[in-house]
DNA sequence: CATACAACCGGACTGTAGTCCTATTAACCG
DNA sequence: CGGTTAATAGGACTACAGTCCGGTTGTATG
């Protein structure tokens, strides 16, 4: 599956593991991931401490906060799999998602997509956006997104500032926020009403009318 | 000026003080906030710890606790006042915030001036919406806003599900999106990209056109 | 006014995120 | 293969949020 179609900047933001790591980091890092997985599935993400990985992956504090951060770089190497599964699709899957249909029809494709990876990984989301402050918005990977609606808005609705509103239509994708309407609606209902904005806003206020 | 415009519900969501307060309970009420305000002045919110404010306040931290949850209700508390004045503008104020306008206008006009409200107390706003996990969605506020919203946007949009849009409409209104985006954006043009985004929701994707 | 009761007060206590410093160890080069 | 250097490992340490409980102070009642 080549990965030329995408802009390069798109794959820039990709990230993945470091290029050259120690042998002895490399085993470590291997070591908190699959301590810190089975630490999550065993009593879910929240309840488990930094501390607690530490002491599970047989490894000292320091190592795992100089390594990832904090918790929400934690739980974001985790992710790093599964986001770039999506992002693939994006780059270079079928439309509507990948390349190849109208730029309104992929941001809603989008739109679809991200609200199944947020429903089947929404815990660790949480956590990764809310670790520390404003952690969604430094990751890579809220970057990708935004740069990828930023140019499909940019074309749907030239006359509008894409920029802001691709952030607009991931405001109401963050985890927290779902997790919330979550106590009213069920995933279906939330995506029926995501599609409806998405709708809305790539098609503006005045759109086929002219 | 008469509230009576206004649904009784949202009357409900307004909160207040508590209803009777012990003599002592309301001094120590009065202490905290007073020391609250005057350190968040002097230092920032996020550098404030709740022992400053304890000991600022002359006392105890179970008093602080117990009064007021948490960081996040703390602040709440210190919101209040000016979070009412927004409330009663738009219970009983003039149009097109307050009763009057059409529907479309007034989801604009709210829209518009939660904005500058936000301006006006961004760290406050976005210590009390994240100092706990969901404390945005928690709060009366909250609630009340989104009631206001849903009301208008099942007016304006009758066909769709107006209260997953209020929602939609209040994620990029939170607190820490803001602050996100002021990174790359001044306030301005926050507003007219919020007000296109108003535009385009109250609208919806066909309207104009039948 | 005295008594009983409930609410409140305050600080000691716990658990956690995140920092810092020193010995160790891997990679590189002669 | 041995020496040099810079990154890494790990645990002791700090600061903070939030809890708990014994003592105290208002408030209602006879």
């Amino acid at each position: 599956m080549s990965t030329s179609e995408g802009p390069r900047e798109l794959l820039a933001l990709m990230g993945g593991p470091p290029a050259r790591e120690r042998a002895d980091a490399a085993r470590n890092r291997r070591k908190v991931l699959e301590a810190a997985a089975a630490l999550f599935r065993e009593h879910g993400v929240e309840a488990v401490s930094m501390d607690a990985v530490a002491a599970r992956a047989e490894v000292g504090k320091g190592t795992l906060f100089r390594r990832f951060g904090d918790k929400s770089g934690l739980v974001a190497a985790l992710l790093d799999e599964q986001e770039r599964d999506l992002q693939e699709r994006i780059l270079s899957g079928p439309p509507p998602l990948g390349p190849g249909a109208g730029a309104a029809e992929r941001v809603r494709a989008f739109v679809a997509a991200y609200a199944d990876y947020l429903f089947g990984h929404l815990d660790l989301l949480r956590v990764s956006e809310t670790a520390s402050a404003g952690a969604r918005y430094r990751i890579g990977a809220y970057r990708f997104w935004h740069l990828h609606l930023s140019i499909l808005l940019a074309e749907a609705r030239p006359e509008a500032d894409a920029g802001y509103l691709a952030h607009a239509l991931l405001a109401p994708l963050a985890a927290e926020h779902v997790t919330a309407v979550l106590r009213e609606r069920d995933p279906a209902q939330i995506k029926a009403g995501l599609a409806g904005l998405a709708a809305a806003v790539t098609a503006g206020p005045v759109s086929g009318c002219s």
